[in-house]
This record gives C-alpha cells, structure tokens and sequence, in this order.
DNA sequence: CTGTGATCTTAACCATTTCTTAACCGTTTG
DNA sequence: CAAACGGTTAAGAAATGGTTAAGATCACAG
C-alpha cells in the first residue's frame, strides 16, 4: 500500500520543512499548503489521510477550515492552546492538537495513533467481503470463487477489494492506478489495462462469469446481476 | 423515515426516566441501559444513532464503554467533569458533554447539533441529484429517468450534471465547453450542439419530455416545468 | 551474490465507443 | 431579407477498452 498521505499547512516556512523532512523520512506522503484559503482548493480534488494543521494561516484560519475536514482526521498545531480553546477545537472536529515547539516522537506518535484508530474502525467493519459467488478473506488474503481457492497477484488483489469494498460504485481509473501503484510516479492506465484484463480471466476460469463492468472513460464497478 | 435512536446509558434510574420522556416526547425512539456491560451487548445486535452516555456506570466505566462506540455521536452527561477530563473526553472519542445537572433545552439542543453534523456529511458525499423524474447518482455514475437506467457517455454525463446542479441557472456555452473538453484546446460549439442533442434524445426516448433548455444565444438551462 | 520464477510494465494490435466536424434546414434576430 | 443561431444527421477521426506477448523488475531461495 502506498504511504499515507499527510497535509502540512503551515505558512511557517521553517517549520513546514522542518516537518516535511521529519514526515518523508518517516515514510509518509507529504503535500504542502501556506493557507486556508489553499486547504480549501486542494480538497476539491483530494482527499489526504490526515491533515497537521496550523490555526494562525493567511486567508482562512484553521478554525475555519476544520470544519471542512470532516471526515479526515486532523492534528492541530498551534503555539497558544489554552485548556478552554483546546475543548472547543476537539468539538470543532479535531482528533487533536500539539502545541508548539512540538516533540518530533510525540507528535509521530499521535499520528500513529489516528492510523491505528482508522485502522481498527476499518478493520472492525470487515474481515471478509462477498459479493455474489466470490469471497474475498481479508485476514487470510484469500479469495474464492464457487469454493474455489483463487491465486491472485498482489495488484490484482487490490483491484478486486477496491471494487468488492464499494460494489455499486464505479471506482475511477486514477483512484484504481493511485491505490496500486506504489512508488511508481505515473503508472500508465495500459498497466492498469492488463491487470483488469488478469484478473477477470481469473475470476472467469472458476465461474465462466465475468463480474467486472468497463465504464466507459471513467473507470470500472462490479457487474450489477 | 422513524425517529432517531438514541440509547440512554444511566444506572441513576430518575435521571433515565426524566431523559427518556424528554426525548420520546421530542420523537425520537429511546433504548435504555443501564451499565456499560450492557451497553456492549446491546451493540452487539444493533446500533444507535447517538448515544447519551453516563460515566459513572457499574460494569464498565463509561471511558471504557466510549472507544467502543467508535463512528456513534457519544454525549457524555456527568456531574463532575473538570476541563483537563473534557479534553480526555472528547480526544477519547465523545462528540460532546453536558454536565449534570443539565438544562433540557440545552440538551436537546446539543443532539440537535449531532444530527445536523451527520447531515451535514451525508450531503456533503451526497451523491445523488434529482430533477423532476430525472435521478443522477454520482457514485454509481447511472442516470434514471422514470425509473428506466440511462446510458450517457462521458460528455453528456458532464453536461447534465452541470446542468442538474444548478437547475435554475443558465449554463453559459463557454462554461460547458470548457467543462466538457479539457484537453481540447479550442473546441467548437458544432461539438456541443451535437452533444446536447444526443443528450435530449437520450433522455426524450425514455420520458417523451425534453428536459433541456435552449437560451438564445447564451446557452442551456433545465426546462422548468 | 546470483539465478529463477513470479509479477509488473510497456507496447502493439484490433474492436468498439465516443467525439468532432461539416452539411443541411428551420427559426430567431436585427 | 440576411445573418446568426439552434437542431439534426451522417461520416470520418480520435479515444478507450480488451487482449496478447515480450522485456523489465522484484522477491526470494540457494
């Protein structure tokens, strides 16, 4: 799986790469924004896994960006936190707060902890998924179809919990080729092409059905019966 | 749609009775438990829509009931909350708290904010638009009209939505063009024409109706009935 | 460290879908 | 009326999807 994906907003220059290199060398996915105003923007066409946010910014404070966050878990960092304002972040939304100057362990520990809390909330949702005559174990990495055991690669894998976690969506081919690809910087979609191509051939050789739908320039979905 | 749940967790049998008829007179559904360990085995079967959580409880405390009831709106009522254990609270996974003893209107009001919150994020990832007997469902990129599936291709998908989302506005033709082609460098209006009639057939063929606008010289909007 | 097999990526090919363009005609505008 | 616009149709151009095969890369055992 690729790293995780952590905004730094931050228009303390100093302390954004000060915590960039912290955040790489841990081997996170770092993306910077200087501004409220620039959280804003990013979010339309991302979503990260977790944000580290500064509440003094240019444009709009981190008081009013959090709220747009919803969903996304968010460290506040922030110089002055008193008891009372730190109550009102956390109900603002914020899964919690640092106060500068921060320890770097700390702070790579409560980021630790949001993952692990994500991690444990997915995991209680779902162990195993189905969807018509296939199996997908998530413990055991196995998948079957019809009862039989079948061998997948570790992209095709991938491909098919993507699809199988949102059955009725359509899944986008730069979501797919982003989940997949782990540090390759541009995966071509002809990559992607073939390991669709795979693992339906899989999939058919057990149940002579083909259960993955093409939609057309936007990506692909389970087959609705 | 029935009323919100909402499980009352309080061993302090008047203070229970008092919430419960509050909340039932105010419509929504009320489950009662009164320990933690009760609490555990109730999620087991089925789960609330929020959860009013006492923390002094026999069984298990309420801090231990709370991680539990990850992804539930959790409102902590307690008497003795000082600012330090909020914090913890609320870092532990409470939506929010109300002390005892607690002002009815208040409380009501605070369960409110809970719900509203969760709209809120439903209709942020919402995905669906509708237009008289035209439904879009963004996730799932399929277009019903009367209940019949659609097919659209990708710009003409582009171009309802555009128009779906803002169904009392005029679309601009430089607007949908620059929408729909983004790669093309200059694409021609002959293009759009031929697209928007498609479109009209499309959705013509299941419903007999012609949804779709023409403004003189301006651009498109969706017919008002 | 090296070889081997599995896996991934890329490129080429073809079938199919979709897009663009141009032509034609009716309607609106000035 | 003439010019511009909107709507429809048809045909060629372009993009996308599916498959196969070959080279590159990775993981791991020896």
């Amino acid at each position: 799986m690729a790293g995780k994906q952590i905004w730094i907003v931050d228009d303390d220059i100093y302390i954004g790469d000060l915590l960039e290199e912290l955040l790489t060398r841990e081997g996170y996915q770092v993306c910077r924004a200087y501004s409220g105003t620039e959280v804003l923007l990013l979010l339309s066409n991302t979503k990260p896994d977790l944000v580290l946010l500064d509440l003094m910014l240019p444009g709009r404070s981190g008081e009013e960006v959090l709220p747009k966050l919803v969903g996304i878990p968010v460290i506040v960092i922030s110089a002055k936190i008193d008891t009372d304002s730190k109550v009102d972040l956390l109900l603002g939304g914020a899964a919690d707060y640092v106060t500068k100057p921060f320890d770097s362990k700390e702070l790579l520990a409560r980021i630790a902890v949001q993952f692990r809390k994500i991690e444990a909330r997915e995991k209680e949702n779902s162990t195993s998924l189905v969807f018509e005559e296939i199996t997908m174990d998530l413990e055991k990495h196995q998948v079957m179809v019809y009862g039989d055991s079948v061998k997948l690669t570790r992209t095709e894998y991938a491909i098919l919990k993507l699809l199988m976690q949102n059955p009725t969506q359509v899944i986008t081919k730069s979501v797919l080729l982003d989940r997949i690809s782990e540090d390759t910087p541009d995966c071509l979609e002809s990559s992607l092409k073939v390991h669709v191509s795979n693992l339906r051939k899989k999939l058919r050789e057990s149940s002579g059905k083909d259960y993955i739908e093409a939609v057309w320039g936007i990506g692909f979905k389970m087959a609705n019966a």
